[in-house]
DNA sequence: CCATAATATGACCAGGCGGTCACATTATGA
DNA sequence: TCATAATGTGACCGCCTGGTCATATTATGG
């Protein structure tokens, strides 16, 4: 997970931060807007400026610069997790799934495009790499709430008639399907999610944990 | 959603239905893996065995050809619905939601390329008449369920605490939700949904429903 | 049989793609 | 200052795309 998928030449390196950055944000609209095979990257030097001779010169080919992007993003999740979910071991599990769902929409509202690189690696063929590129990102979440369920069941604070796994997928379903829903048009199944104002969007997640929480903790606890 | 989204050319009615079949089915095969953008007239010709003058007999253009393949699909999911929905309004809310959830794993089993023109659709830019087909797919689930959660609510069959559109939303989400990690690798949260066998499937079914009906009916009604 | 209508064909077009490379420009440091 | 290294450039290549059209083939029915 900490390393890197691909490097670039040392050519990119030698910019200035500010000439990679926005590169990378150039790139990363692109691989947003059109996926990884159908990205240009005529368009990308265009919208930049810089000729295809240079792009060239910082990374060997169309799939290095995308690995980049890709890399970027990782690590940006990764920030984002880290620092919206406590981390103390001791929270309540239910807790912590709308602490990762909050998690989840404050990385999509700040960073929308990223998300949808995502989403297009998620649902193209011929991705590069596209399995190691979903496992790096999909494996917040399964190996951050595969233990904490394992834990919670422990604790009997999840009902004990479902396996922990597929209390998993179930949870890792819901908050996923969510933020589809809030990043993508036409998933929000009418509630219009994404132009919702903060404080209803707290409301719809409180709904869906409540949900959840009814729905898998053991029966009797009830509320 | 009755009308058909494009007409054909009178060439292609004319011909067999064999051929008519055998069309269609290249071009779903080719939109199913590529996407519409990506995807090949020439190759679907290829495939074919036929001239590109040929396809263009039959139809107007790369739009028309696909939209009369997304036609196809549309009236595929109606019948699939249909035929696995008992019907008469007295069914237990939970057990259609069931029945919804078996259709469209029976519909993915023997039509798994027209689910995957559906969710390259969903997630793909420029597709013509996007949002109209995805609208045409989704009102199936939206306008089903959303009267049917209504009468539920009234019949006191679901908590009150939550408004039934938000019900309609988490029920259609983990159904859709399930259904892409059936139909997409990696989306199935190590659950290997893929391969799983009838059996299995009908447990993972039965625990999702099971959740969903525990955390979904007012508090008191337990199991 | 033969004229006419219907259908099939594939070479061709303009445009876009990822990638290359000979050359122009700029930075470096002795 | 000037030789050398590093970086920037865009015309060009082969390939593929959706779409066209003059021509060849086949079906039709008087």
């Amino acid at each position: 997970m900490d390393t890197f998928l691909t490097q670039p030449k040392q050519t990119f390196v030698n910019l200035s931060p500010e000439k990679r950055e926005s590169i990378v944000r150039a790139a990363v609209s692109e691989f947003a807007e059109q996926g990884y095979q159908r990205a240009s990257l005529n368009n990308i030097v265009k919208r930049l400026g810089i000729s295809k001779g240079s792009l060239y010169q910082y990374f060997d080919n169309k799939e290095a610069l995308f690995l980049h992007v890709f890399d970027h993003f990782t690590q940006q999740v990764k920030q984002y997790v880290k620092a919206s979910v406590g981390g103390n071991g001791r929270d309540d599990f239910f807790v912590v799934a709308r602490q990762v769902l909050l998690a989840g929409i404050a990385f999509i509202d700040s960073h929308p495009e990223y998300f949808q690189v995502y989403l297009k690696v998620l649902f193209e063929r011929d991705v590069p790499r596209r399995e190691e590129l979903v496992a790096r990102v999909r494996l917040f979440s399964l190996e951050y709430f595969g233990p904490l369920a394992d834990l919670a069941m422990g604790q009997g604070v999840l009902r004990s008639d479902i396996p922990s796994q597929k209390v998993v997928f179930i949870l890792d379903a819901m908050l996923d399907r969510f933020l589809q829903g809030y990043a993508q048009p036409y998933l929000d199944g009418g509630l219009a999610l994404a132009g919702m104002s903060a404080g209803r969007l707290d409301d719809e997640i409180d709904s869906m944990v409540a949900v959840l929480r009814t729905g898998l903790q053991p029966s009797g606890n009830g509320e």
